[in-house]
RNA sequence: GCCUCGAUAGCUCAGUCGGUAGAGCAGGAGACUGAAAAUCUCCGUGUCGGUGGUUCGAUUCCGCCUCGAGGCA
């Protein structure tokens, strides 16, 4: 059975994503599949930058709205719905978001060394490095899994614990338990950018205002009780959450949100940049014809 | 007008008992396999406000000037 294709659309935050990706829908006659680690919740809008129903223009929309803001979501969960969707398609989706760790799971078919998760196991080994500290479980690691210690630094505690959770779970090191990328799927990206880093936080910058413009905060406010919850770790949200409780000032939490998400542009950027996928290509962002053509010219390759 | 306190990295500031200086943030680069909008790693030369003086040597001490902040009139 040869593979299914797929598009990928990705890029750092505010660069236009969804646009493009409508209008590639709209062109093609293909549905989009969200690749969004925050957009997944419902309830959370305005401050992910969720396309509305008006700006879907009628072209089917996957992976969005698919967990409540209480619900851990995570990329195996992702992995596995998304793959669930795409089964049911006669033609190549276009997978379009910003969560890069989604894009290559997804697209690679990682399996993630058939590990889950395991809260007691989590919640075990975070007691172990409140109390005993972070050589301690660090120490553990380098007994149980070197090469996985040798990768991962002490400081990075969740990593730390997800190995020796893996460990745990498999009875196996990550190190030997993590398979190789299978490819999974035959796959064209294309990575939206802009030569001038400016010119991006200028625009993340007025997304964020409008973002406040538009309800951000009142937005914030009815999901409130959700505040320990991962789905507000989101940036718009945290920030307008410690704004909600006195912490901060308004134009504080409106800065923050700002920093957060040049910071969060950057880090995407370098994702992007080392991210092990096959046929991926830079587009600049408002060169429709061009991530046209990328895209069609894969169509007849392949 | 007088007095006091400031003036050091893009920003906030530390420091040098006189031997040309360092943190946080910003910024840059990187990592990333079930928390990923998360988490973590690395990167710091700047006329130490200007100008005279003392000194072998001043960002550091002294004088004057400029600009802030506060106080007294």
């Amino acid at each position: 059975m040869s593979k299914r294709k797929i598009f990928v659309l990705t890029g750092p935050t505010a660069i236009g994503k969804s646009d493009v990706a409508v209008e590639f829908a709209l062109k093609t006659g293909c549905s989009v599949i969200s690749a969004d680690s925050m957009q997944v919740y419902r309830g959370l809008n305005i401050g992910t930058g969720k396309i509305t129903h008006a700006e879907m223009r009628g072209v089917p929309h996957y992976m969005l709205d698919v967990a409540n803001p209480d619900e851990e979501y995570s990329v195996g969960r992702y992995v596995s719905e998304a793959e669930k969707v795409i089964e049911k398609m006669s033609s190549p989706p276009i997978v379009v978001g910003g969560t890069g760790l989604y894009i290559t799971s997804l697209v690679c078919g990682n399996d993630f060394g058939g590990a889950g998760t395991d809260d007691d196991i989590r919640e075990k080994w975070k007691s172990v490095l409140e109390e005993k500290g972070k050589e301690y479980v660090y120490e553990y690691l380098k007994k149980i899994d070197p090469p996985s210690a040798a990768k991962i630094s002490i400081n990075d505690t969740k990593r730390v614990i997800r190995a020796i959770e893996i460990f745990e779970i498999t009875g196996r090191p990550k190190s030997q338990s993590v398979a190789e990328n299978n490819d999974k799927y035959e796959s064209k990206t294309v990575i939206l950018y802009d030569d001038d880093r400016d010119v991006l936080y200028k625009r993340i910058n007025d997304r964020v205002d409008k973002m406040f413009a538009s309800g951000l905060i009142d937005e914030v406010e009815s999901l409130i009780r959700y505040e320990n919850c991962r789905s507000m770790q989101a940036i718009g949200y945290k920030e307008v959450a410690e704004y909600l409780k006195g912490r901060i000032s308004k134009q504080a939490a409106i800065e923050q949100v700002k920093q957060n998400s040049r910071n969060y542009a950057k880090r995407q950027l370098t994702y992007f940049k080392g991210m092990k996928i096959k046929n991926k290509e830079y587009v600049k962002y408002d060169d429709f014809d061009g991530i046209f053509n990328v895209f069609s010219n894969f169509k007849y390759y392949v």
